[in-house]
DNA sequence: CAGTGGTCTAGACCACAGA
DNA sequence: CTGTGGTCTAGACCACTGG
């Protein structure tokens, strides 16, 4: 190389992406799980940017899982994100005995996003019943659920029509039919403000949706609409039954 | 309620977020597909509110694969998110006959990622051939993978060290063994700046990284880490092999 | 070249948590 | 109350695309 030459062709690095490699290096070597790092205003100084800099490369770090920020107390260095099992090995229905969601209630309605309806095969005005469920990893809110069911599909109609009575009444309805097997979509997106509150996180917060269409009888007998913090979880798929690995 | 509370207990929402909404909207009903927006700086003065802010609304539409943005063109609406298939119905190696990789190089190394090392089981200094692949959905690249394979697990040492025909040796080497299994995470991270540049985004643009471990003879004897675009992507897992439905 | 989105600044005020 | 992160502004300049 010619000299003078050695940082041709390097297009200048952006700040924010310099800093967050410089922060990812430092959270590597000198914090530890938990700890606190410097308010904003005291590492932008630090560093010689604005805030607003300063916060892009913290805004990509949380993305990834690696920092926490929660207003009011500070940001703190992110535990590794948690290994949650998407795919139980068993093909069951949601609310089988021993799956990890616990159901919160359920309303009817008429009224279903239409990308559900779609995936239902339901025209407006058909009456369908909507099951709200959380799930809980180590102590902390991971997921919020929507589990659409059409009316159509349940043998009897419960009694109650709403409530966590009924939230229990439609899961239990659902194991007695016949699964004949589902399939899933993951895709990013953005929690809306009541998945938000339910997860801990400001609204807009990257989520990973999970879309389940459960097959019965020739048709989709159900759909779930799981929502995921995606700064504290991995999704994980397993096929080898026998050992956790990849979970952990 | 008594007089004047009609709007209590609402925190004021946030211009962005507000913004957001109107814009998504505006979206479904007054644009189509591949429209160009108007710049940001006439849609900000549009609403009355700054760049940045406006900013921040277009960055969580493309987030949401809603638009699609491009330095020195424009933003467009963006087209619904492909269906990519991750989960093959046939339990193959990567390579087989019919998947939707095109291998572009590989090399020989002996420097894995921690990460990566950990789920080889590898010792620093083992020599692991790194097999980079891309994945291209209707004309568009859609992921970039780097498929490590530690060079104990092959069977004969292939002549080429290093090339595309490499790429085709380790792969074809990997079809002679025993598949017993396989398992996958799902998690966001952002782009590296190698696999943003082939994926045709910005250093830092939000992706899905499914990273997939093949087992066989009882070790793990391949981790495939692929990185897809999270804005055009949506990644689907097919159990019921008869029907593409939610793959659509 | 002109026009676009991407980066960056130096402020300001707000919402929230905790002492 | 103080201190934190969250929102917002009104500018500026840069990097890239296309004609």
């Amino acid at each position: 190389m010619g000299v003078g030459t050695t940082q041709l062709e390097t297009a200048p690095e952006p700040k924010y992406w310099h800093l967050k490699t410089v922060l990812s290096e430092a959270l590597d070597s000198e914090f530890s799980v938990g700890e606190i790092l410097p308010n904003e205003r005291d590492l932008a100084a630090r560093f010689g940017v604005a805030r607003a800099t300063l916060r892009q490369a913290l805004e990509q770090l949380e993305l990834e899982g690696r920092l926490q920020r929660r207003r009011g107390v500070g940001t703190t260095v992110a535990p590794p994100r948690v290994g949650v099992a998407v795919d139980p090995a068993r093909h069951t229905w949601p609310g089988a005995t021993g799956d990890d969601w616990q159901p919160v209630d359920a309303v009817r309605t008429d009224r279903v996003p239409a990308a559900v309806a779609r995936l239902l095969e339901t025209a407006p005005g058909d009456v369908v019943h909507v099951v709200r469920r959380n799930r809980v990893s180590v102590g902390r809110p991971v997921a919020a659920e929507l589990l659409y069911v059409p009316s159509e599909v349940l043998p009897g109609d419960a009694e109650s029509t709403t409530g966590p009575a009924h939230a229990h009444a439609v899961l239990a309805e659902l194991q007695t039919l016949e699964l004949d097997g589902h399939d899933r979509t993951v895709e990013l997106g953005s929690a809306r403000a009541e998945d938000a509150r339910l997860l801990d996180r400001l609204p807009g917060a990257p989520v990973l949706v999970v879309t389940t269409r459960y097959v019965s009888g020739g048709r989709t007998a159900a759909v779930a609409v799981s929502t995921y913090r995606a700064d504290t979880c991995r999704l994980t798929f397993g096929e080898s039954e026998t050992e956790p690995l990849l979970a952990g």
